[in-house]
DNA sequence: CCTATCCATTGACATCGGCCGATTCAATCG
DNA sequence: CGATTGAATCGGCCGATGTCAATGGATAGG
């Protein structure tokens, strides 16, 4: 980030003067920013964080019939919200006879993570 | 989390019996789940997100007026962003004459921010 | 096979969210 | 006071999102 902003003081510019000199935005960063505002938006639904959490803390890969019952929604919308987390990296399903097991991806949260701290 | 989800293998279950046992969910855990979903709400916006950064970055307060040109939206837009910031409790403003100055509240990112690690 | 089961997908609906132009409001300057 | 300026709010548009009921596809059991 090499954004420069100066805080002075401020004085009512004269008409037509521009109130402050363009900054300039580094694109990289910006491509950063879209990254983590991705994982973020999908972390942003109290289920959806809460099913990164379930499948954190149980550090393995979990059913979704065991997922459903802990939440009150009906289970295509889980479905919903899994597939959700599942665009965006943060989880991934293996499918094991009728059952899809699912489980996180540390490294999707990584960057968020890091910037957060 | 005092959730106990176990991975056994599964089997078809008989016709009419429960998939699985139903599990409580804690609802002190579905509150602080509810809180930081609102949090990361707010950051999953690539405008919002990089205005945390630069205001973090800044560590101090900075004019609106400064904060417009770094990005392509209009000043109404951008100021609607400042007030979902504001509304989660991200950022504070401070009044001064005709100039608004925005400044970050890093509280507002530590539950987040520790749950993420 | 035929049925039951798990899970994903579809379609429909209401709501939310981002965006802008226009307006409003407060403060400052002349 | 009257004009100007920085910032917030309003109203409207349109696409995105959360939800459910209904359906579909694959698999396992009898």
């Amino acid at each position: 980030m090499a954004v420069d902003l100066e805080l002075v003081p401020k004085q009512k510019r004269p008409p037509g003067e521009p109130c402050c000199e363009p900054v300039v935005y580094p694109d990289v960063e910006r491509e950063q920013a879209a990254r983590m505002a991705e994982v973020a938006k999908a972390l942003g639904d109290p289920i959806r964080l809460q099913l990164v959490d379930v499948l954190c803390k149980h550090a393995g890969k979990v059913c979704v019939c065991e997922l459903v019952p802990l939440f009150d929604v009906s289970q295509p919308t889980l479905s919903h919200h899994l597939k959700k987390l599942r665009d965006v990296g943060i989880v991934d399903s293996e499918r094991r006879g009728l059952w899809a097991y699912y489980y996180v991806l540390p490294e999707a949260l990584k960057e968020l993570s890091a910037w957060l701290t």
